[in-house]
DNA sequence: GGACGAGCAGAATCGAGAGG
DNA sequence: CCTCTCGATTCTGCTCGTCC
């Protein structure tokens, strides 16, 4: 886009570039204030809004005797006039996305290290830097997240110092005017994170617009959206967000996350086998009485148990190359601080299929594996095949 | 009895205004 | 820019009920 540009600003702009290149400071290219198309547009819709009305004018003003002493058609004239209405520019535009990628470990580890409003402060800072520069000057996040009139408007400025000193150090870097951001890695490594885990997801940049209770839900949500739908109970829950199991209720209504009851149908019901059900799973074990006969011959009787609620989170997931990548960048972080790799005993016992789950219970028969039965339509609850553990 | 949902009350935290 | 105050909002522990 070329504009032409005053003599004055010309000369001053030349100048400049002159004291830079003295200075040794590096010149990005420059466009001479050419009007940005947000502005540019928004001044062609005010100007078709005047003529249009304009338009209107002259459409009503025909016929009427332009008479210099008889001015009753002035007021002839305005009753048939259209009132005009008055031209409201649109308020600032959001940055062109309005997603945001987020990776669930990071957002929980924010949440269990009481970080998740100054992680909301980091993720739309880093919406502000458009350009990928790695900082934003500490008055431009002033402007756009305390201006009662900004579109990202989340907190009195006061709120903002005290969120920017919890911040400090781990989200971001003050340097005077500026605050330079951390990035992905180094902040779940500061944060003491081993390694990444689920698929990034993207978040609306409204769910971080409104109250800390909502983005918290979000952040909690990011586990549900990366991650499969696998049962897990909220004792889980809790060790691996941080989040209360009251709270994760309450969040789940907040993000709309959706919660599947599963049930695990077991061998047929005996004496002797209850109670070694009872044994292995205590006493969450109960009758199921087939009637439809979906286990074999109708009015079968089972034993089953109740498996942990599992959950589908609201977001869209985002891949696996950013992981992947945050990982590597971590691992190498890690290569700096000696420690152990804290592995799980038990490992994964839910599956996609018999097929897997069986493979898994041959390489290891000290836990149950299950896997889910076809969806019934009609049934609330998810029910689940399982290989009963070896002693 | 385990997992979950819901309601309630008190505690904790947040956010804004006033004053220095 | 800091501290103090206070009302609003959010979180959490407790209890009870439901389902299997």
């Amino acid at each position: 886009m070329t504009e032409s540009v005053s003599p004055a600003l010309a000369a001053a702009n030349a100048r400049l570039l002159m004291l830079r290149a003295e200075l040794g400071v590096q010149t990005r290219e420059y466009s001479p204030i050419a009007p940005s198309l947000a502005v540019s547009e928004e001044l062609h819709q005010a100007q078709e809004h005047l003529t249009t009305y304009r338009q209107q004018v002259a459409a009503v003003g025909q016929g009427c005797p332009l008479s210099p002493t008889d001015t009753s058609w002035v007021q002839e004239l305005a009753q048939r006039l259209p009132s005009p209405t008055i031209y409201e520019p649109p308020l600032p535009a959001l940055p062109a996305a309005e997603t945001l990628i987020l990776h669930p470990t990071l957002a929980t580890t924010l949440l269990g290290h009481e970080l998740a409003a100054a992680g909301r402060i980091y993720f739309l800072l880093r919406h502000l830097d458009t350009t990928n520069q790695g900082w934003v000057t500490v008055e431009t996040a002033r402007a756009q997240l305390t201006d009662p009139n900004a579109p990202l408007r989340v907190c009195g400025w006061r709120r903002l110092r005290q969120l920017l000193k919890d911040g400090e150090g781990v989200l971001w870097q003050r340097d005077n005017d500026r605050l330079w951001l951390t990035g992905a890695a180094k902040i779940a490594h500061k944060l003491g994170c081993q390694r990444l885990t689920g698929q990034a997801v993207e978040i609306p940049i409204k769910a971080l617009l409104g109250g800390i209770q909502q983005v918290r839900a979000h952040f909690y949500a990011s586990f549900h959206s990366g991650r499969e739908a696998a049962p897990i109970s909220r004792q889980t829950l809790h060790t691996v967000t941080s989040v209360p199991e009251r709270t994760q209720r309450l969040y789940d209504d907040v993000a709309q996350i959706k919660s599947q009851t599963n049930l695990a149908i077991g061998e047929k019901h005996s004496p002797f086998n209850q109670e070694e059900r009872y044994w292995q799973q205590g006493s969450g074990v109960f009758h199921f009485l087939d009637t439809n006969g979906q286990q074999g011959a109708a009015n079968g009787e089972y034993l089953a148990w109740q498996l942990p609620n599992s959950y589908q989170g609201p977001h869209q997931p985002h891949g696996q190359r950013s992981r992947k990548r945050l990982n590597q960048q971590l691992a190498d972080l890690r290569k700096k601080v000696a420690e152990g790799n804290d592995k799980s005993k038990i490992g994964r016992v839910f599956w996609s299929d018999g097929a897997t789950a069986t493979r898994a219970f041959s390489r290891n028969a000290t836990h149950d594996q299950y896997w889910p039965q076809s969806a019934d339509a009609s049934s609330s609850a998810q029910l689940w095949f399982n290989l009963t553990r070896r002693e």
